[in-house]
DNA sequence: GGCCTACCATACGCTAGAGTATGGAAAAGG
DNA sequence: CCTTTTCCATACTCTAGCGTATGGTAGGCC
């Protein structure tokens, strides 16, 4: 039974290869018998480790969320001035490529009622932990979070351009200069 | 053959009916058969009026472009000051409720092949249009083209919110002390 | 008044993907 | 070494939607 060499699948290969093509096609492209031929196998497999779809996004939305929400934490406790978190929040965007790229995804499935709760929540951790570097900025308690939510739908609509192609590459110069741009802006006391 | 009373459909009634269909649910749910029934025909008659679905979705793609278009123009003749013009931009989000909602599901469907090219064109257009009023109020061509970016992104996440129903009342005093506090921000000299 | 064309229904065939049933091989355990 | 799990393949059924083929009807036209 402990067969963790590349023999056997587990439930968490699927699950990250789930993810892996939510990042790439989108939700509605999760399909149960593409993926396993990407996977160089059978739906005879998926439906021994998972009781069907439902079941695999659900398992593959836990584990993201689970994970973006240490990546959150860990950014808390790692940097301690507001202004360098509020900055790292945006330089951010261009590491963690995966989690960005099904964030994405997940965005353009809103609506989708297991996507829906995920997106609630994680939209609402991270614009709180905004409104909190703004608050320590000096900012009243309700600008804060104004602020934190424009903030949020600039990182938002940044996806949405990328999706469209309509964004500068994310390691030029103009992309660093936007940023700048958008730091300037955004963040009192640049 | 000329019958515009309510006895026969027309291809325009259509692609009204599909743009309805898809502001509800967006462009993957634009089927032909349900989008048939809705109406209280067959398909039968569907494809007398089309070759197909894509033709259907590219007719109201065009149809939606157009008005968008002349929206945007029509905004750009009747207010003569950039400051007023940026406001309206905003204010606009909540009148034009249709409008708003299609664009909305298209930008969710990025990615789609007939849907890509809209979205640039438009995205585009609207930029341009929101660049050219942040020059009249003295900002330098890049900086005012990057703060029509970064103001663009801005509706994108606020639509995106939206759809996550992570935003007030479009009729609300905390929606409008919200928008206040984004022209605040984004536009100089308030 | 017969005809023709516009518009729609009905009835097909086709495909992709969901889920089920069952069998088989290979490792694990006794 | 023989049995029992574990993991996967194969072979179904079922559904939704696309597209086609064909037939029907009602109104405009000569």
């Amino acid at each position: 039974m402990k067969r963790n060499d590349r023999e056997t699948l587990t439930a968490e290969d699927w699950e990250q290869a789930a993810l892996q093509l939510v990042a790439e096609k989108g939700v509605q492209s999760l399909a149960v018998e593409p993926l396993a031929r990407r996977m160089g196998v059978t739906k005879g497999s998926f439906y021994w480790h998972f009781t069907g779809r439902e079941a695999l996004l659900d398992q593959a939305l836990k584990r993201w969320e689970e994970h973006d929400s240490r990546n959150l934490s860990k950014s808390l406790g790692e940097i301690s001035g507001p202004r360098e978190r509020l900055v790292s929040f945006f330089r951010r965007v261009g590491k963690e490529k995966l989690t960005h790229e099904v964030y994405s995804e997940l965005c353009a499935a809103a609506g989708h009622p297991q996507v829906e709760p995920v997106l609630e929540r994680v939209a609402q951790r991270r614009m709180t932990h905004l409104a909190a570097a703004f608050e320590e900025l000096g900012m009243p308690p309700a600008t804060a979070r104004y602020r934190a939510r424009l903030t949020y739908s600039v990182y938002l609509g940044f996806l949405q351009l990328q999706r469209q192609h309509q964004t500068p590459a994310l390691s030029s110069e103009a992309f660093d200069a936007y940023i700048e741009h958008v730091i300037q802006t955004l963040i009192p006391g640049s």
